[in-house]
DNA sequence: AAAATTAATGTTATATAATTACATTTGGAT
DNA sequence: ATCCAAATGTAATTATATAACATTAATTTT
């Protein structure tokens, strides 16, 4: 998203943003809820309302696969989000790739299908943590 | 897999499987418990355990944005399973596609990554539900 | 500025999904 | 027959997410 910084984000969407933005790695909603209680959040229901609110606004992607959120990279949001996860040491990295989204296209489009929310979360080792090593 | 008719089964894992084999679309872990008490199985452990190694068999996936199991399509798996999950019918497809598991590959090489478990689940609308028709 | 509307909040309770811990049994190998 | 690994049984608990209802704040319309 071009314009994070201009965003006029509620107060609990801004505690919520700044948290993750403050994290390296995506932060589930009840570890958001530890960590906001200080700034008198009490309940999941202001967390859940807040992380839905910001994915509508682009900012904020869930991993379906980790039930954690990260913020959103600076790239293009009509292309798929693609995120790299490290099984090993946690790191996640978002990726944007036009092969893989003409990819989803074709598969979409030879079978009449609208694709509306590709998914794209690839489990491995990165290059720190080598392959096959625990 | 070639031999799902050759694998020799536990109890708990056939009555799984028996189950996801036997419904069109994927099937959540208490539900398959609710379908299985009727069999004697009455803790969901006794599901999930068996969802887990029929997982390790390669029979069976997971669809991690549905929190839902389903049995595996025929085909080669070494390559990344897609699934294509309409929102509006709850359809859903499993499809392998070659030039996606490129991309994958590519996107994984350039960072120095090794994709053990990808995730691709593509949500929208099939030809059958018209799309933005909700 | 008052009224109307929409967006956001607060709080409690509940629903849904998955795992830990511990004890026991079964099936196949040696 | 003994051993070992895999599978099972059961209860309790943890983790994740939503429903329901009441209230307040912000924005738009008049």
């Amino acid at each position: 998203m071009r314009d994070k910084k201009h965003l006029k984000l509620s107060k609990n969407q801004a505690l919520v943003y700044e948290a993750l933005s403050q994290s390296s790695k995506p932060v589930g909603a009840y570890d958001l809820l530890d960590q906001l209680k200080a700034h008198g959040l009490k309940a999941p229901l202001q967390i859940y309302r807040a992380l839905e609110s910001l994915i509508e606004l682009k900012v904020v992607h869930r991993l379906e696969s980790l039930n954690a959120w990260t913020t959103c990279c600076d790239a293009d949001h009509d292309s798929a989000p693609i995120f790299v996860i490290c099984d090993d040491c946690g790191d996640v990295k978002e990726h944007i790739d036009t092969g893989l989204n003409r990819s989803i296209e074709n598969i979409s489009k030879k079978s009449g299908f609208t694709a509306e929310r590709p998914i794209v979360e690839i489990h491995g080792r990165c290059g720190d943590c080598s392959p096959k090593t625990n």
